[in-house]
DNA sequence: AGCACGCCGACT
DNA sequence: GTCGGCGTGCTC
């Protein structure tokens, strides 16, 4: 007696195997199995499935099915949560299941084969023995702010989801800890998970949970998931996850597909960060996927973040009117000497004094550019605050949101540039290796001594990015001494000391890592970078953050700009000066040509509460997220025209798709259009927009519409199309 | 996606 | 005469 099942492969959303795939088994395997099965000519490995057999659209032949070649025991089945969460993503982000639940595994379980995989078991029996934690009494003698005690009286109280709405420096991980630990004392198998935008900020996330956990439960019970790690290590941080010896498990947006089986809170950290919606295959936001994992498992979910994404800013309103996460407060750094001290009942509010609680913040100065000498980088006052900071031992930050040395080379003869010839951008010219690279497709060149289109040798860059940066400040504080270290004199002694740190100085493994600890010991007195700088670090003794320029998303055409960069300049603003002591006279400079823009009068305030409600008055007033949903289809091709072309018929064809009036009444389709960048390593791509008031009827509309464009791909708008994607809810348009 | 099968140019 | 290019097509 043989049994039929289900089984779903990594086959993707291209192919024409949508669905699982039916095998027949010896014995019933129970939904969740993990088995490995015969396709074709391969092997693969794959995951029994509740599926309703019976309505299969053509019945296949129950002679032709293939038995599976094994069931990888040893292993518990996926929870039927696990397959909801994954049948979930998979349906609201337009891919078929099979994708989404395999690309959710680590990958060497999926190149294991049976033997391999029963060998590894062995091992790992056998490794672990007794690991028994030493329990002891753990519980630190942290004092919290009376904003962070009133904090974690919420989380304790209610439900969420919760969005921590705290300053940089509010101590935020400590709640978290605080959350993590009382979550994790009410039942000896509660789990938690505990994600970051990024990977490098994994390591000093995992040292403070170690920290703090490792005494209560062993070191095995935090494990960490990131795609820096090695296979191996992924392997065995999923299985700990999976069997439940790790309590804690700190990741990034992978980490949101973990088997928990006892997962009873996630932290979102960072939940602005763009960094959470995954850029390529399934484009799932682990923050959004965080809250219904949250409410499917009944964990609670706290997101976190000094500057909210707008979407959770405005689902934390006022629960009167339609909010549905608590938002709790922390508007004061710790230590400040003016902190809120804020009354018990007020927590779940928003302090409107902000002039006291921005006491420890430190103080954001204009830089009028109308007003300084014509071209220049660094205005005279910035460059005499640097040079100010140098004398008094103090360090500095400057970052400028551009690598590489000039975005462009250019010929004044014949007005050739640098362009890529693969794709529709400027190639960067770096000076370092004196190469021509194309930031998109990688293409580089040595860099030609004169001009390839007439020979003039008087090429020139424009523009500059931190390369020039970093060079330019060079010659600038070329004569400034760093005080003697003994004496404390100035200007004898040493040479400024400038380090730049951007995607190319930290390339090489443990790169980052050095050059932070330079910046640490006080080696280092001007920090050069680019974003990557204002992200999670922390540096004592910056008492000057400056953005040379920072005007170009102020105007751009991508609605979400003026979003980013407030809280990339909040964040950078928040490296300054983190010692309570020293942010009395840290301070951010702006050099911007527009003083007056209320972007910059919000961030003076560190106000992300206005800055927040007039944004969501524009994006409202236009009919933009959050107050409509939207979604994009990309196409590529060799040409535009059948990039565009596909999108077009298929957009057209949409009206003969079954209650094509009624889908179509809620929804704004938009004409297709090249993509920002149209060519991409020689490939021309195109994109089309949907737009609704309404998630569901997007909703609706997509999944009717999924197999219109796999009709419209197989006739003659489809040819040459090389392929096509749905991206739900994206993040740049 | 893989991996087949299938029909046209430069090599031992 | 083969080795190998990647253009369609199928996988329970």
């Amino acid at each position: 007696m043989s049994h039929q099942l289900a089984v779903l492969v990594h086959t993707p959303v291209h192919s024409a195997v949508v669905g699982p795939l039916t095998y027949v088994s010896e014995l019933p395997l129970t939904a969740g199995t993990l088995v490995r099965v015969p396709l074709g000519q391969r092997e693969l490995l794959g995951v029994v499935w509740d599926a309703p057999l019976a309505l299969a659209p053509t019945p296949l032949d129950p002679q032709k099915l293939r038995p599976i070649a094994s069931a990888l025991d040893g292993i518990a089945p996926l929870s039927a949560r696990w397959r909801q969460l994954v049948t979930f993503a998979a349906n609201y982000y337009q891919r078929s299941v099979g994708e989404v639940a395999l690309a959710a595994l680590p990958p060497q379980l999926r190149d294991l084969s049976t033997q391999q995989w029963g060998r590894r078991l062995n091992r790992q029996a056998k490794a672990a023995g007794v690991v028994e934690p030493a329990r002891i009494d753990a519980t630190e003698s942290v004092v919290l702010s009376a904003e962070q005690t009133g904090a974690i009286a919420q989380f304790n109280i209610n439900s969420g989801p919760f969005l921590l709405f705290g300053a940089t420096g509010s101590g935020k991980t400590e709640v978290y800890l605080q959350c993590v630990e009382r979550l994790l004392a009410r039942a000896p198998d509660a789990q938690a998970m505990v994600m970051v935008p990024e990977i490098n900020l994994t390591p000093q996330l995992e040292a403070r949970f170690r920290a703090r956990f490792g005494p209560l439960y062993g070191d095995s019970a935090v494990v960490s998931m990131h795609s820096g790690m090695t296979p191996a290590q992924r392997l065995k941080s999923w299985l700990a996850a999976h069997s439940g010896v790790a309590r804690i498990v700190l990741g990034t947006r992978m980490a949101i597909f973990a088997s928990l089986p006892q997962l009873k809170l996630i932290i979102v950290d960072e939940e602005h960060d763009p960094s959470y919606k995954s850029g390529e295959g399934a484009r799932y936001s682990a923050r959004d996927l965080a809250v219904y994992r949250g409410r499917l498992e009944g964990a609670k979910v706290m997101l976190g973040s000094a500057t909210p994404s707008l979407e959770s800013w405005h689902h934390s309103r006022a629960v009167a009117d339609g909010g549905r996460y608590l938002r709790l407060v922390m508007p004061s750094r710790i230590g400040s000497r003016t902190a809120l001290p804020a009354a018990p009942g007020e927590a779940a509010r928003f302090a409107p004094d902000l002039a006291a609680a921005n006491a420890g913040l430190p103080l954001v100065r204009r830089v009028d550019m109308n007003h300084q000498p014509k071209r220049c980088v660094f205005s005279p006052p910035l460059l005499a605050a640097l040079v100010e900071r140098v004398a008094r031992g103090e360090q500095s930050m400057v970052f400028l949101n551009r690598r590489g040395y000039a975005p462009v080379l250019h010929c004044a003869d014949c007005d050739w540039k640098s362009e890529c010839p693969h794709c529709s951008a400027y190639r960067v010219f770096h000076k370092i290796d004196r190469t021509l690279r194309c930031h998109h497709c990688g293409f580089a060149e040595r860099v030609p001594r004169a001009c390839p289109a007439c020979g003039n040798p008087d090429i020139a860059p424009m523009g500059r990015g931190t390369e020039r940066l970093e060079e330019n400040l060079a010659e600038l504080l070329a004569d400034v001494r760093r005080p003697d270290s003994v004496s404390e004199q100035w200007p004898e002694g040493e040479p400024v000391r400038i380090v730049r740190i951007d995607a190319d100085s930290t390339k090489h493994k443990g790169a980052l890592e050095s050059q932070l600890a330079r910046v640490h010991t006080g080696e280092i007195d001007v920090l050069v970078g680019t974003q990557m700088i204002a992200k999670g670090h922390d540096f004592r003794r910056i008492t000057l953050v400056a953005a040379i320029n920072p005007d170009g998303a102020l105007f751009s055409s991508d609605f979400r700009a003026p979003e980013r960069l407030f809280s990339l300049l909040m964040q950078a603003a928040g490296r300054a000066g983190r010692d309570a002591d020293i942010s009395a006279v840290s301070e951010m400079w702006l050099q911007t040509f527009h003083p007056q823009h209320p972007l910059f009068a919000s961030l003076k305030c560190h106000d992300y509460p206005t800055f927040a409600a007039q944004q969501l008055k524009e994006r409202e007033q236009a009919g933009m997220p959050p107050f409509s949903f939207q979604a994009l289809v990309r196409a590529e091709a060799r040409t535009q025209d059948v990039a565009q072309g596909f999108l077009t018929a298929a957009s057209a064809a949409a009206s003969g798709m079954e209650n094509a009036a009624q889908l179509l009444a809620q929804l704004t389709l938009y004409p297709a259009v090249p993509m920002s960048i149209q060519r991409v390593a020689n490939v021309e791509r195109a994109q089309m927009l949907i737009e609704s008031p309404s998630r569901a009827a997007l909703q609706r509309f997509l999944a009717a519409w999924q197999a219109v464009l796999h009709a419209t791909r197989k006739q003659a708008a489809g040819r040459g199309l090389m392929r096509w994607a749905i991206d739900v809810d994206p993040l740049a348009i």
